[in-house]
RNA sequence: GGACACGUGGCCCAGCUGGAUAAGGCGGCGGCCUCCUAAGCCGCAGAUCGCGGGUUCAAAUCCUGCCGUGUCCGCCA
């Protein structure tokens, strides 16, 4: 709560001062209060104890009696107690928030190879991903939302080669053992032409030489920049890209820029850069005139030597990637990346060779994987859950919820508000765990519309959204009513909402802010509880007022961790 | 074999820049709709914070060894 912090410090440094502690260390002991009970703010006394020759208990006392502001404090079991006083604290948080952010960010996420649907282990990146772009927006950065397009190399060169390749029906006598598509995805280029891919797949591990040497020709060509190959590809894999694109605006994500990798090969920075490579000091030649950098001398351990050159010539992703980031350092004043932790490895080797060009090193957040109970997910095992049928499922079941709680709604209603709870609740549900946690998807929890989930806050929002309605105007200023706990603990909470958002923007932790939301909905709950707004027909200004002032916040909050805020449920 | 993560009640998960009785949710048990949407609220039961050492006035949190799980270790992308 920093907003407390800020009216402490002062006094409390000064006090610190006249009992013999100097230096600012205590300012880090200064912390969010562990017993709610207790306080907002606490100070161990233990370290001073020492310094000082004192008891921490009689230290705690002397500070407390020499201490006088908005707040309460106590000194209790050698802890130094703060606690914002109610009326300030009301004034404080009713008198609005600012957005302190002014950073120019640019977020590359997602990023996936347009080859076929998106599984719900390969969402977790677009979902954290635009999560982290909605958060620094809602913190008033600037933000731009970019997808790095695989449109050369082995996977788009496999796609292109099936298409060329293999007709309908070769397609289905080579996966004639596997599923076949959901009949409700007919049409959806992602899920149709994947099988393509994965037709040629099948047959290359045939082990025929022939179909990879055309294979390896058309991605050589791409890698050496060839116009035509580059054109066969991307009419390839667009159609794909396009259907990937509609599951994710489905769940609300959308991108500001699409950069092809392609894009480096074709203006002649890579292999600019492979030249300013070869200069390095800790540059090294394997005998087939292959180039590399020799890591292991700027600490990386393992595997050291960093390919960046093959043989013939041609750039390797990573290296094409070093491009893409030296382009991307000219965009924006920040770049974070979000990466599955299988690309820890290649973003240490990127950002110890961006370093080694004299350019910074971007943020990473990295995911752990989402496994299925059965184990690792895999659309090549079929153990696979689909992003689109899961959100199928959820709207179905949403749909169903709604018809059971608010018979005699019209379907047209019970649809929309389904499809606004499906997608939140599977959005929520990824979002809410932290990052490098490898978790495991179940349906039941993904499904979930009760608890920690995204319905909980959603519902908290149609509550105030329907007692302003039932008012039908706006609140108007009011002094200060009497504060109960239950509008005490609102407030507590409202007056942390950016202190939590600058943490999760600013440490790319999507899931502290996504819990804060929950606290905040509980929160509201617990005010709707105890202090009506609206009593016999009579509305008390205060409450009201205190109740917008809630609305307006979860509502902001739920937009920045892509909850739909609905008005009503 | 090496590197990097993760390991918290029956299940999931927060806390991990050290501080007070380890916070929530699911599931279980028991309550609350003549009262602004019960997708809610209240209460009860349930935890050797993987195991062992170390540092400290203080360790779930830091260090270290071990065990378990995941990921990576291509002149693939």
């Amino acid at each position: 709560m920093n907003i407390l912090r800020e009216i402490i410090e002062p006094p409390l440094e000064v006090a610190l001062a006249n009992i013999g502690v100097s230096g600012d260390i205590w300012k880090r002991a200064l912390g969010t209060s562990r017993e709610r009970a207790q306080g907002d703010l606490s100070l161990p006394c233990f370290p001073f104890a020492k310094q000082l020759g004192r008891n921490p208990a009689d230290i705690a006392e002397e500070l407390a009696s020499a201490l006088s502001g908005n707040f309460e404090v106590k000194a209790a079991g050698g802890y130094l107690n703060f606690k914002a006083e109610s009326n300030w604290l009301a004034g404080k948080v009713m008198s609005g928030i600012e957005m302190p952010g002014s950073k120019d960010v640019l977020i590359e996420h997602t990023s996936a190879n347009p080859n076929g649907p998106f599984h719900v282990g390969r969402a977790r990146n677009a979902i954290l991903g635009d999560t982290l772009v909605r958060l620094n927006r809602l913190y008033g950065n600037k933000v731009r939302a970019e997808y790095y397009v695989d449109d050369m190399g082995k996977q788009v060169g496999v796609l292109a080669w099936a298409l060329a390749n293999l007709s309908k029906d070769d397609v289905d006598s080579i996966l004639d053992d596997k599923d076949d598509i959901n009949p409700k995805w007919n049409g959806k280029a992602d899920h149709e032409t994947v099988r393509w891919y994965q037709a040629a797949q099948a047959k290359r591990s045939e082990g025929s030489q022939e179909i990879e040497d055309e294979i390896s020709k058309l991605v050589h060509a791409s890698e050496h920049g060839d116009d035509s190959v580059l054109k066969q590809f991307e009419d390839a894999y667009q159609p794909v890209l396009d259907g990937m694109l509609e599951t994710l605006s489905r769940l609300g994500i959308e991108f500001d820029t699409f950069t092809k990798e392609s894009k480096f090969v074709v203006d002649g920075t890579v292999s600019a850069l492979m030249d300013r490579l070869s200069g390095l000091e800790i540059h090294d030649s394997a005998d087939n005139g292959a180039h590399f950098l020799d890591l292991g001398q700027r600490g990386l351990k393992g595997k050291t030597d960093f390919f960046y050159r093959r043989g013939d010539g041609s750039s390797l992703y990573a290296t094409r990637d070093i491009a893409y980031h030296m382009w991307k350092w000219q965009q924006c004043g920040e770049l974070i990346n979000v990466l599955g932790e299988d690309h820890k490895l290649q973003a240490k080797q990127v950002g110890l060779t961006l370093q080694e060009l004299g350019e910074r090193v971007p943020e990473v957040m990295f995911y752990a994987f989402i496994k299925l109970p059965e184990g690792k997910m895999s659309t090549r095992r079929g153990n696979v859950v689909f992003m689109d049928d899961l959100l199928e499922e959820a709207q179905a079941q949403a749909a169903s919820v709604v018809r059971e709680l608010r018979p005699g709604l019209e379907e047209d209603e019970v649809t929309k508000i389904a499809e606004a709870v499906g997608v939140s609740a599977v959005r929520f549900n990824i979002t809410k765990v932290s990052p490098d946690k490898g978790f495991t998807f179940r349906w039941e929890e993904a499904l979930s519309f009760e608890g920690e989930s995204a319905p909980f806050v959603m519902y908290s929002h149609t509550r105030a959204c329907s007692i302003a309605s039932r008012i039908g105007r706006d609140s108007i200023p009011s002094s200060t009513g009497d504060i109960p706990p239950a509008m005490h603990e609102l407030m507590r909470v409202m007056a942390c909402f950016v202190d939590k958002l600058a943490q999760s923007a600013n440490e790319n932790k999507p899931h502290a802010f996504a819990i804060y939301m929950l606290e905040l909905a509980t929160a509201y709950n617990s005010f709707y509880r105890d202090c009506h707004v609206i009593n016999d027909g009579v509305v008390d200004e205060f409450n009201f007022a205190v109740s917008e002032k809630a609305r307006e916040l979860l509502r902001s909050g739920m937009i920045g961790v892509g909850i739909i805020p609905l008005e009503s449920m």
